[in-house]
DNA sequence: ATGGACACCTGTGGGC
DNA sequence: TGCCCACAGGTGTCCA
């Protein structure tokens, strides 16, 4: 489900009530959502209990926490909770004693820095997400990990130890187009270099990340480019407008809350984003392209649906 | 390198 | 009403 926008949507949601929150307690409701935690549930739970929240930071579609474990709880490498929402997550904030959510898996309770109790509920239908905890690495190139929109960075605007590290299960994935160390003329010239489908490529989180399904689709359509065309086929001006495109989709979709189609995407408090009345092509199928009336087609590619015009995105070659 | 298939899962909606 | 099929915002891995 979620994208680069509806993770950013509810990392901007978490952060102020989590930051310099501590755990307390956690439930497990669903153990298979720890299935990318190494040491099972005890010891999620155990590391978790006690550890204090010290910033919610996202890059691309993945989120974490780093944490402060209490004295004498130091195991020697600086951890995080990593946290994807895969295809159906949701992280709501709730107050404890709110109504329990259908297909709640994780119920992670904290307090915050003035003392109120806080719920993260950890809701997935079809339990792709995953929590976790995982050591944090340095970043590759020495940067910041990710985005924190400088909540949990300290008040004199020294960068605290956990910014420029990154979870390891996360090292591969490159930066998000809204990263303000996103690096273009690098993706460019990867684009260059690849002779598959640019649809492919717009989702290969290694090349670039944040950017799922709807945004493709969208990014694609703007740019009036069929999927299969070769990435390596555009030209210079060409990728760069593909991008400029994929930025402002993007940008425009965080001020919106993200897309919400039905109950699977919401916010911290449980309300839907906004986007899905600017689609233009993803999930219009049968409906006229806003650009030239012919109607948008769905076809079957990679196990999933590419929505697209089939009059104005011709393959070119 | 690259493309394809599939695995991981549950739920919903359409057609009959 | 029930049953079967298609389909759903992701990622990782294995195989030709």
């Amino acid at each position: 489900m979620p994208e680069l926008p509806e993770v950013e949507t509810v990392r901007a949601g978490l952060a102020p009530a989590l930051t310099n929150a501590t755990v307390t307690a956690i439930d497990v409701l669903d153990a298979r959502s720890f299935k990318r935690h190494i040491g099972g549930v005890e010891d999620f739970i155990a590391t978790m209990v006690g550890a204090k929240i010290l910033a919610v930071v996202r890059r691309g579609k993945f989120l974490w926490m780093p944490l402060e474990l209490p004295a004498g709880r130091n195991p020697g490498h600086k951890l995080a909770m990593v946290g994807h929402l895969g295809m159906s997550g949701q992280m709501l904030l709730r107050t404890p004693g709110f109504t329990e959510d259908k297909l709640t898996r994780v119920v992670i309770h904290a307090i915050s820095e003035d003392g109120e109790k806080v719920e993260m509920r950890f809701i997935d239908q079809r339990l792709f997400g995953s929590l976790a905890i995982d050591d944090l690495v340095p970043t590759p190139d020495g940067l910041p990990g990710g985005f924190s929109n400088g909540l949990g960075v300290s008040s004199d605007g020294e960068s605290t130890w956990w910014r420029n590290l990154i979870p390891a299960s996360a090292a591969h994935i490159m930066r998000d187009p809204l990263d303000e160390d996103f690096d273009e003329k690098f993706v460019i010239a990867k684009l260059k270099k690849k002779n598959s489908g640019i649809k492919r490529v717009l989702l290969d989180q290694q090349t670039l990340s944040g950017i799922g399904n709807i945004y493709a689709d969208e990014a694609l359509w703007r740019s009036q480019l069929h999927y299969d065309q070769p990435a390596a086929s555009l030209t210079g001006p060409k990728a760069k407008e593909l991008l400029q495109h994929v930025r402002e989709i993007l940008a425009k979709a965080v001020t919106e809350g993200g897309t919400s189609f039905d109950e699977q995407y919401k916010n911290v408090n449980g309300e839907s984003g906004y986007f899905a009345v600017s689609l233009n092509a993803y999930g219009m199928t049968g409906i006229p392209c806003k650009r030239c009336g012919t109607q948008i087609k769905r076809e079957n590619w990679m196990n999933r649906g590419s929505h697209f015009c089939p009059k104005c995105q011709k393959l070119k070659g």
